[in-house]
RNA sequence: GCCGGGAUGGCAGAGGUGGUCAACGCACCCGUCUGAAAAACGGGCUAUGUCGGUUCGAUUCCGACUCCCGGCA
């Protein structure tokens, strides 16, 4: 029998000590699913628990700049070995990270994963307001921007997205998607059948958690608490020195939470209780839409804390 | 005390008006999202300081009051 263990749920709940916690009792090894602490040098204010574990005992750690695109495909394409290694092993992988995207990337498929990212076309249609976009892909397919809800439709990242899509079938490249959908969230064994599958790995047991707040006046308190320790241990000082590095508050990696006030203060725009309130308010507000994200998944286990 | 200016949602703030007034932003609530996800988007909520008058009808006109800001004393 082997396990894999994974553990998302919201920001600040705590995930980290829990992994380690299984991890001694399972004697698994982490891998990171933090879309953000995947990053090199984002370390304060990405929250990477150095104290806990330290950092040859979690993988996808550090694994890009912050001037680097990263996407859920180039997680599942580094993840994938790393489980099949620690697997292997003997031991048990414990995935642990609040990004649910990457993690559904991984266990459910994506129809379109043969179409990848083409970042210049992105760029491109970067400049390209919403009303352009939508006339470009209505000038493909009037059917495909007629299947799109409210909110995808006025979204230039998902419009962008469609037209790279139809872009890349265009020239013929694209293979017919194989059967993973959404409907395998509803079925446990098909879970794990599928990363079986994808680890050529037998009888695979998934134990899959998900932390969450259990009122919203706790996750304020404790999203509060937490920037304030993120300041005090050298969060201003952190910015300036990716500032003295180069890179700007467009890069990817600063694109973050906590970057973007901090930016913002340093440049003069924001005074420092203004800083603090957004920095808070954003992270609670991202909470709430990484639960809105995750319970439509019937696998996860849920643990109030 | 006198003179002037002001009072619009939880906050900030615009403009119009005797006829269901009421923008934008922030916050808040709900949601969307199959290769950018700590991203990007959609929807929703709440208002004319108090009291009285004129009027069929007042947020708008009139009066008083309260509070705030500026100037004079």
């Amino acid at each position: 029998m082997n396990k894999l263990i994974i553990i998302t749920g919201q920001t600040a709940t705590g995930k980290t000590s829990l992994a380690f916690k299984l991890a001694q009792e399972n004697n698994g090894v982490l891998i990171n699913c933090d879309s953000r602490q995947i990053y090199k040098y984002l370390d304060i204010i990405t929250g990477k628990d150095y104290n806990l574990i330290s950092k040859n005992k979690i993988g996808l750690y550090d694994v890009i700049k912050p001037d680097e695109y990263f996407s859920s495909f180039d997680y599942v394409k580094l993840a994938l070995p790393l489980i099949k290694k620690i697997i292997k092993k003997g031991k048990t992988p414990i995935i642990v990270g609040g990004t649910y995207l990457y993690i559904k990337h991984l266990l459910y498929g994506v129809e379109t994963e043969n179409i990848p990212p083409d970042w210049k076309l992105r760029k491109e249609l970067g400049n390209k307001t919403v009303k352009e976009l939508q006339k470009i892909l209505t000038g493909v397919s009037t059917q495909l921007i007629n299947q799109l809800n409210q909110s995808e439709k006025n979204n230039p990242q998902r419009l962008i997205r469609k037209i790279e899509i139809l872009k890349s079938r265009a020239k013929g490249s694209h293979i017919q998607p194989r059967g993973l959908n959404m409907t395998l969230q509803s079925s446990k064994t098909n879970m794990a059948i599928t990363l079986e599958n994808k680890l050529s790995v037998k009888n695979l047991k998934i134990e899959f958690y998900g932390l969450k707040f259990k009122d919203k006046n706790l996750l304020r308190k404790t999203i509060k608490k937490r920037v304030e320790k993120r300041l005090k241990n050298g969060a201003v000082d952190e910015v300036k020195k990716l500032l003295e590095m180069g890179y700007t508050k467009k890069d990817p990696g600063l694109k973050t939470t906590g970057y973007q006030q901090l930016i913002g203060h340093l440049e003069g725009v924001l005074d420092i209780d203004t800083t603090i309130q957004q920095w808070i308010n954003k992270e609670v507000q991202y909470a709430k839409r990484q639960y809105t994200f995750m319970k439509k998944d019937k696998n996860i286990t849920w643990r109030e804390i």
